[in-house]
DNA sequence: TTATCATATCGACAGTTGTCGATTCGTTAA
DNA sequence: TTAACGAATCGACAACTGTCGATATGATAA
């Protein structure tokens, strides 16, 4: 078993960064969220993906896309896999990817200062 | 002068991370930012002061709160101040922080799925 | 001025990260 | 079974980062 298709490990702790300090724990947990989205090439990927009239595309196109090695981008791309961000789906030999959007946003929540 | 009191060096770009591919000049900005908030002890530190009853918090209560040194501290101020995510004001011989509430809700904005 | 104190900067170190080439794994087709 | 191919993993390396102790800077008070 991959720990690509494995539940995130990374969970999103559940109130606005505005309300209350974090704990330890939580700020671990967001930092490690943000961290996966940190990075020009991992945010080109994600906005790649949602840009994509398809709402998904096929790891085979982003090497081109992003101008990275093959290797590189699926150290990328398992990444953002294991924050929860995207989704990875095997069909055939190849791997498409989605937004996980319920993720995304949780994200903004936590980071939104209007509901603090 | 400081590069902690000039402008943020550092923009975000206006259009939600949804709505088109990021540029790479985007992508490296946007980038700037997130790892800046991509830290635990950033994220207290953020946290912090947004739970502040007085909405700011004064630098020399910080190591205390985050059970860090105070060097290190001063570090991550201003990386946040870089990033502008936070104000720094000098009062006395105290520096006060205050959050840079436009940059979270341009952060936000950009993050936001919804508007996509 | 001089002393004191809060904070920024410096230098060093260990740990982490992005990148690549080479290899391995897994799936499909012959 | 074998060959071909897409994609993950490995090993290595340079660059970056978080942390600290020590020092420098800048402001206030005596």
């Amino acid at each position: 078993m991959f720990i690509m298709t494995s539940p995130p490990t990374v969970s999103l702790c559940c109130s606005p960064l505005a309300t209350a300090p974090l704990s330890e724990q939580d700020a671990d947990d967001l930092a490690g969220v943000l961290r996966a989205l940190a990075d020009p090439v991992r945010l080109r990927l994600v906005s790649l993906i949602y840009a994509s009239a398809s709402d998904e595309v096929c790891a085979c196109d982003f090497p081109a896309l992003v101008d990275r090695k093959q290797s590189t981008v699926s150290h990328h791309l398992s990444q953002l896999v294991k924050a929860g961000l995207i989704n990875r789906e095997q069909r055939g030999k190849w791997a498409w990817f989605t937004i996980d959007e319920a993720r995304f946003a949780s994200l903004c929540r936590v980071l939104d200062t209007r509901c603090g």
